[in-house]
RNA sequence: GGGUGCUUAGCUCAGCGGUAGAGCGUCUCCUUUACACGGAGAGGGUCGGGGGUUCGAUCCCCUCAGCACCCA
């Protein structure tokens, strides 16, 4: 073995081993357990978040995986519609040409071929991290097997009449040209203006001042809305206004929606582009307009024509009834074609000028910002296809969506079916099925699953596997040629398919992937059903985890898992987001492998344009890390994360202690270079009968404790107790004490001793290394190849091992409370030493006095590692009636160890250190007596307390008056 | 506005009705043949402020302050 622990030697050789020995796959005995990848978008890179969650599902998977289960982690990815659509498009800007030019198909063709380039990029990264993921079985949302699930989901729930087509107000991203998830839109602080603006009453003197901050919509009003119970206003309701500009008649109507402290009291109402108005508009039966194309330009520019969709959304609104005020006689010719910003500009100065703006203020708003793009959201009436998860029955009287999908959805939770880790977010989880909104599900983009849906000339629609089926399914006759509505399902749409599409689900036999491999087989693999545990972050409880459930309780009716385990999110050292433009991210292969200074910089900032932006994360770079980054390898990184993955919901990541964890490594690495040095050659045999040293019995009860609590972590999810104790005993208890109480039994005479020492040195090892392997998988697999035929052992890979058995190992608690004794007596004498200044290579007379019969014999047993580990000469019981030398003491229960002075302490210096003690042993009798001298406490507190609490002010007494008496002595 | 967290050693975090802990950092001594990615020892906290419940509060309750995040 190498002298230290070098990780990228080591990590190198495993991986391709345990992939190409099967150790990923599912062993098919035992309860099958099963963990789904929270699918990363295929053009994505591993960040911090992906690797602390995968370590985590790791973890698991190893560990369930060693105690005998039949464990799948199913991995694979999504399509990230609007994400890689959007990479893709800026590929085509940068040749100057688009998409259009391509056409639908080639642009497709296109999108694929990128998949095939970055798709992997993810997958090498992860195998980078080691996780024990079934490659084999690696699906994508766009297979030929998951969207034959989406267009099946897709099929049936329209069918069942859950799935319908709408007009209706969505979020519409300006930019991407695409509707978007309220989800996927972030409300976004911003300063802007508060304007008023006075609306002249009809017919009359009189004016109302409405304030807003989007002047730009007016165009769009369809009424002045006060408040029923306004004293204000309550002779205007009922009456007209004439909106200024362009002279349409608008009523002053009456909500209780309207917030009287707020402005004037009044508010303009325009549906067709804000979703409070659209509801008061619903409930006012006002009709919305619609004042803007797809581009939020007003509409009637030039370019409207060109655009289809424009067209056919202002025909189709005018179609459905939508009045007559929504042709372009409406706008004012001078707004037509311009920018939403552009028109506000301009009408905001009109109105300055035609004397009706009466007050701009600074304000501070929301605005609705589109995650993807940037962009600000404009709401915009469109066709969209939509889930139903609101009204408890169809028209035709068949269950709504409320009861098929999202109560059931609900009652997983609420029934425990499913569970939340940590346990407070299942309020979130609830409370957001309660007051959902039905799920628009089209996106208009070309990437992704397209809808299968057809339309006839007369608009009629048509649902179906493909244009046959969905014929064939025909209520009515079409009229004319069919069309597939050219929009595609939002990604989410199938990654909540995801726990029974990867399944094989819906297909009858086994689904093959494109090289013609078995990769799911529905009849079997339902077993999964429900899998383990979730991982994943909170952010996507709603996104995904909510719609997993909905979906595979409709469909399968089963929960899709039984624990969701919410992973804390990942920030910098100081607590901020990490984010490219502050220059706070990690890159965790970058922690791995390590990376100097300037190529870290040069990284960093490499997609940065802004140049102020390039410059401050440069700054923040060198400064954060002057050196680069050191290389601490992959073990330790996920030890890291371990050790950080408690209950709280962020976690800093913090290099130094990535370091400290890697030291462990290190540390662990030793401890076993030691233990292979002192033994002979060939296989290791287990002596007969018990374990021959105190300190063998010990090592092994404090190994069942620790696994048993390792046990409990498990179960728990607490990696981070977890870390902690399998860290503390392999440092503080193996490699502090039992290394160390080995190497006189090694080195002694008793052949007995050594043989059995030798064998229990091994045995505890290799069961660390077996414990430690779910959290430091290389750094134990590559030990223990080493260790394994020394003790007979014939798995070919540590994760073929079972994971060690508490229950297995005999305790023994003599054992423990003899190595305390000399734990305390080995304390006492280095605390003198350091304190006193006494080279640590010197060896020191050492003398026992007092005491009782169990300090005497365990004095003869420990003789020889009190003399080995305490530098000392054999220590010597000075007789009750013989003349004591003037020495240092540690006081040790009822034996006073001592260290005589002459020629190696200072009279006074011990003096001093007995004071020192003696001060801090009275706080702690004085904190004793304080409480056992109040009756109350004495009466009330529970016996055991008060026991105990006699207990120590009897052992603290005793040690007082000791350490008195040596002073008196040395006085004297 | 509604909701959820957080505030404990210099830093990053555990803990929890009954003797305040870990890692890193700091100080002292030491290259002793597993390990200087090490060993031995030490120092460091009125557990955010105030009030209450209790024999006893860092922990439970109330309140205030500060900091996050989610939803509207």
């Amino acid at each position: 073995m190498e002298k230290s622990f070098e990780p990228a030697q080591i990590e190198s050789k495993w991986y391709d081993r345990w992939e190409a020995d099967g150790c990923f796959k599912p062993t098919g005995k035992g309860d099958p357990y099963c963990i789904l990848l929270p699918p990363p978008n295929v053009t994505g890179t591993l960040h911090m978040g992906h690797a602390f969650q995968q370590t985590v599902m790791d973890m698991l998977i190893r560990y369930r995986r060693m105690r005998g289960d039949n464990t799948l982690w199913q991995v694979g990815s999504d399509h990230a519609g609007i994400a890689t659509q959007k990479i893709v498009e800026n590929q085509l800007a940068a040749q100057n040409t688009d998409k259009h030019a391509l056409g639908r198909e080639a642009f497709i063709d296109r999108v694929w071929q990128w998949k095939e380039e970055s798709g992997s990029t993810i997958t090498h990264q992860m195998r980078r991290l080691g996780v024990a993921a079934d490659w084999s079985r690696e699906r994508f949302t766009m297979d030929e097997g998951l969207s034959a699930a989406v267009r099946k989901v897709f099929i049936e729930w329209y069918r069942a009449g859950l799935i319908y087509r709408g007009n209706r107000l969505v979020n519409w991203d300006p930019a991407l040209g695409t509707a978007v998830s309220d989800l996927e839109v972030n409300n976004v602080e911003r300063d802007g203006h508060m304007w008023s603006i006075r609306y002249p009453v009809a017919g009359s003197d009189e004016s109302v001042t409405i304030a807003t901050t989007r002047p730009e919509t007016m165009l769009g009003d369809v009424a002045v809305a006060v408040h029923p119970e306004d004293e204000r206003y309550a002779h205007l309701i009922g009456k007209t206004l004439v909106l200024p500009l362009v002279g349409r008649e608008i009523p002053v109507i009456a909500d209780e929606y309207v917030d009287r402290e707020f402005g004037t009291g009044c508010v303009k109402i325009t549906p067709a582009h804000d979703f409070n108005d659209y509801e008061i508009g619903k409930r006012h039966g006002l009709k919305p307009i619609n004042i803007f194309n797809l581009q939020a330009e007003v509409l009637g520019g030039p370019d409207d024509a060109k655009d289809a969709r424009t067209k056919t959304s202002v025909l189709e609104a005018l179609d459905m009834g939508v009045e007559a005020a929504n042709s372009l006689n409406n706008i004012p010719e001078k707004y037509r074609g311009l920018d939403r910003y552009d028109a506000r500009k301009l009408i905001v100065a009109d109105l300055d000028e035609a004397g009706l703006l009466v007050e701009t203020k600074p304000h501070k708003l929301q605005v609705p910002v589109s995650q993807r793009s940037d962009a600000v959201i404009e709401p915009m009436l469109t066709d969209q296809w939509f889930v139903d998860l609101t009204s408890d029955t169809l028209p035709d009287g068949r269950p709504g969506g409320r009861k098929a999908i999202t109560e059931p959805a609900l009652e997983a939770v609420t029934s425990g079916q499913i569970n939340f880790v940590p346990e407070n977010w299942t309020t979130t989880y609830t409370q957001w099925l309660e007051n959902i909104q039905d799920w628009c599900i089209s996106r208009q983009l070309w990437w992704g699953h397209r809808i299968p849906a057809w339309y006839d000339e007369a608009g009629n629609i048509f649902v179906g596997e493909d244009e046959a089926d969905a014929r064939a399914h025909a209520t009515t006759a079409p009229v004319g040629a069919l069309r597939q509505d050219e929009d595609v399902l939002d990604t989410w749409f199938s990654s909540a398919l995801w726990p029974f599409s990867t399944m094989g689900w819906p297909a009858d036999g086994p689904v093959r992937n494109e090289r013609g491999e078995i990769v799911a087989d529905w009849a079997q693999d339902k077993i999964y059903l429900p899998s383990a545990v979730l991982v994943t972050g909170f952010d996507i409880i709603f996104f995904w985890v909510a719609r997993m459930v909905m979906a595979t309780k409709y469909f399968v009716g089963e929960a899709p898992f039984r624990t969701v385990y919410i992973n804390a999110i990942v920030r910098d050292a100081e607590g901020q987001k990490m984010s490219k433009s502050k220059g706070n991210t990690l890159d965790p292969l970058d922690l791995i492998d390590g990376i100097e200074l300037e190529p870290l910089v040069e990284k960093s900032t490499k997609s940065l344009l802004i140049p102020q932006v390039r410059e401050k994360v440069e700054k923040r770079i060198r400064k954060d890390y002057p050196e680069g980054i050191p290389a601490i390898g992959t073990d330790a990184l996920r030890f890291t994360f371990a050790a950080l993955a408690s209950y709280s919901r962020t976690i800093n990541f913090d290099i130094s202690r990535a370091e400290g964890y890697k030291a462990f490594c290190n540390k662990l690495w030793n401890a076993a270079r030691f233990v292979l040095m002192n033994l002979p050659e060939g296989e290791i045999a287990a002596p007969a009968g018990a374990p021959a040293t105190e300190a063998e019995r010990w090592i092994l009860t404090r190994l069942k404790q620790t696994l048993t609590e390792a046990e409990q972590h498990f179960a728990n999810y607490r990696f981070d107790h977890l870390a902690q104790s399998l860290y503390a005993f392999v440092w503080n208890e193996y490699c502090d004490w039992f290394l160390e109480l080995a190497k006189p039994a090694l080195q002694g005479d008793d052949e007995a001793a050594a043989t059995s020492t030798r064998r229990t040195l091994l045995v505890v090892l290799e069961s660390v290394l077996r414990a430690l392997h779910p959290i430091v998988p290389f750094i134990t697999e590559e030990i223990w190849q080493s260790v394994a035929p020394r003790l007979g052992l014939s798995e070919k890979h540590l994760m073929d091992r079972a994971w060690p058995e508490a229950a297995a190992i005999h305790a023994d608690t003599e054992a423990t409370a003899e190595i305390e004794w000399f734990k305390a007596v080995l304390s006492g004498m280095r605390k003198i030493r350091a304190e006193m200044n006494i080279a640590p290579g010197k060896t020191i007379p050492l003398l026992l006095a007092d005491g009782d019969a169990s300090d005497r014999t365990r004095a003869a047993k420990f003789a020889a590692q009190i003399a080995f580990l305490g530098r000392a000469e054999m220590p010597v019981w000075l007789d009750a009636d013989a003349e004591e030398p003037a020495a240092a003491a540690a006081v040790v229960g009822n034996l006073r160890v001592l260290i005589p002075l002459a020629g190696l302490i200072d009279l006074d210096a011990e003096k001093a250190r007995l004071e020192k003690e003696i001060a801090r042993i009275d706080k702690e009798i004085a904190k004793c007596e304080g409480k056992l001298g109040n009756a109350r406490f004495v009466d009330n507190a529970p016996a055991e307390v008060v026991a105990q609490e006699r207990q120590r002010l009897t052992e603290w007494s005793a040690q007082r008056e000791a350490l008195r008496e040596q002073a008196v002595r040395l006085s004297g």
